[in-house]
DNA sequence: GTAATTCCTACTAATTTAATAGGAATAATA
DNA sequence: TATTATTCCTATTAAATTAGTAGGAATTAC
């Protein structure tokens, strides 16, 4: 399942792409807009901020703003930021890789079989997909 | 993430497919090849039991085993018995939908058509691929 | 200098997952 | 029939993760 990080992540980078000009826009303002517990999404934003996805400004009038273009940003990346590995286990994930404890040898491993081909699946969605396909209305 | 739930649950079917004959495979004996705990085990099987995918035998010499042959087992079944739904949010699950919360619009939530896609190619793949698959060696 | 905002750290609450405990019911077999 | 080995069932506990809150420091516009 997706937590509700990611998902209120989403909502607000899309809410975000969907502004006019590059101006500010405000953690209230989403939180309002897509009904967001606004602390909560402050911690979120503050992480795309970390990743890289989202600059921001500080004080009156400031808020975040995309630094790379809608098409540029690419779902897979931010699924990583937000939701952690895209594989549904440790074993198979290209970015998180981390042996199992159980499992004595992998190759072997049918479980790790089946994961490989459903992450692949996902990955080709999640990189052909960008902030720009979502915010299209 | 896969639940350790799924993950056991689909080893010990691996290695009860890959028993010959149709004797019932005891609880016991899977848990020690497998390394997983027992009881956590015992309670996994018998959901898979409930759900038909296995058939089991009480008493001594007693145990589980397959009632139908592993060409038949579809991934996606055995997956929704163990871990729930496939699509990673419950507005776009086929066999678990819940309307979302927050969400005035299914239609209009890009999460959604982001989650449709996912959801797609990862059924796509738990479809076509069965327990005999997972239990060639 | 005041008000509005992001930024940061720490904490708490709620939920889910993983596992354990104990014993009832059932079946084989000596 | 007594014994032993197994599945079956319910309840409980422990651990981990997720979701959210609290409070205030730092920064900026006006």
């Amino acid at each position: 399942m997706l937590s509700k990080k990611t998902k209120y992540g989403l909502k607000a980078l899309t809410y975000i792409a969907r502004q006019e000009g590059n101006k500010p826009v405000q953690v209230g303002e989403i939180a309002k807009s897509e009904q967001i517990p606004q602390k909560f999404l402050e911690s979120i934003l503050l992480t795309l901020r970390k990743s890289g996805c989202l600059g921001s400004k500080k004080g009156k009038h400031g808020g975040y703003y995309l630094i790379k273009k809608p098409s540029e940003i690419v779902m897979a990346d931010v699924m990583r930021v937000l939701e952690g590995p895209i594989a549904m286990v440790p074993c198979v994930s290209l970015n998180f890789y981390e042996k199992c404890d159980d499992c004595p040898d992998e190759n072997m491993c049918t479980v790790n079989k089946l994961m490989v081909q459903v992450r692949d699946s996902s990955l080709k969605v999640l990189r052909n997909t960008t902030l720009e396909d979502l915010s299209i209305k």
